[in-house]
DNA sequence: GGAAATTTGTTGATATAATCAACTAAAATA
DNA sequence: TATTTTAGTTGATTATATCAACAAATTTCC
């Protein structure tokens, strides 16, 4: 094994942050590619917590306290309290939220498209699998303490 | 198409980035996974420039002057005049640099047998092609400009 | 040969992302 | 009730990335 696969993954998801962030730019907004990953894990789970984003995106709390202040700054999000946890706060995506995520949706079906150019749909459920596994593996790891 | 694929590829850089950080400070130096990136792209090349690993890294070139600055004070790499060009000079790994990869190829063996666990050789094999592909999709469309 | 454009690398300033530690308040648990 | 755990916040720091201006060598083109 002396493979590339590693570097071919890590340019892979850095040439997306760059493509992302070039459609943010577009949008002109304080707010970056890990902003917009926070922002579709909120619109996807219902009663979303600043700890849930923590845990699905394997993040410091630190870091995801900051974006959520930040979505909120930029009102794209609210919070309300948490019926039964004072603690935590849920959040949900506002309005205008949803028009950016709706802009950011449209980018990012284009990306999709041009990376899996010349790729068959059967190749593409394959390496989506693979690449599941890959990722639970290293998360099994770091999760060993 | 509203898959987890590209989730999926971020995670696994980021925790590969994270394996190797934490392999790199067990063996305590100012040095980052970036710089491990670099020094495996000067190993590998011959008569290797400072924009060679811009181009291989894809890299912004002030961000590879400062690693090359770095790896040469941590007394990693040496550098000597290019014969054919006074601009430019030949970056090469010094003894230390070597021992120091060495024990970064244990460390990036020990990660890549954890990620791969469970896979097939002929899995890999395509999972590592269509990475490229993927890869070689998303800088085509950088370098459209 | 010489002016203009390009390439290679350096530096300063700044932005973005990630990390670590200390802390508060609420909740769970023993 | 006392202790521990969980959720979130903040400050300080580090790592990574970006942009623009610049110098020096090289190439291009007339």
């Amino acid at each position: 094994m002396h493979s590339q696969l590693i570097e071919h993954i890590i340019a892979i998801s850095e040439r997306f942050r760059i493509s992302i962030r070039s459609a943010i730019n577009a949008n002109e907004l304080g707010i970056g590619a890990m902003h917009v990953r926070s922002l579709t894990v909120i619109a996807q789970s219902d009663a979303c917590t600043a700890n849930h984003i923590v845990n699905v995106l394997a993040r410091d709390k630190a870091q995801v306290a900051r974006i959520v202040k930040e979505l909120l700054a930029a009102d794209l999000i609210e919070k309300c309290a948490h019926p039964e946890d004072k603690r935590s706060q849920i959040l949900s995506v506002k309005a205008e939220g949803q028009t950016l995520m709706a802009q950011f949706h449209t980018a990012k079906v284009e990306i999709y498209n041009q990376m899996t150019q010349g790729l068959s749909g059967s190749q593409l459920r394959d390496f989506e699998h693979i690449a599941q596994c890959i990722a639970d593996n290293l998360l099994a790891e770091l999760n060993k303490d």
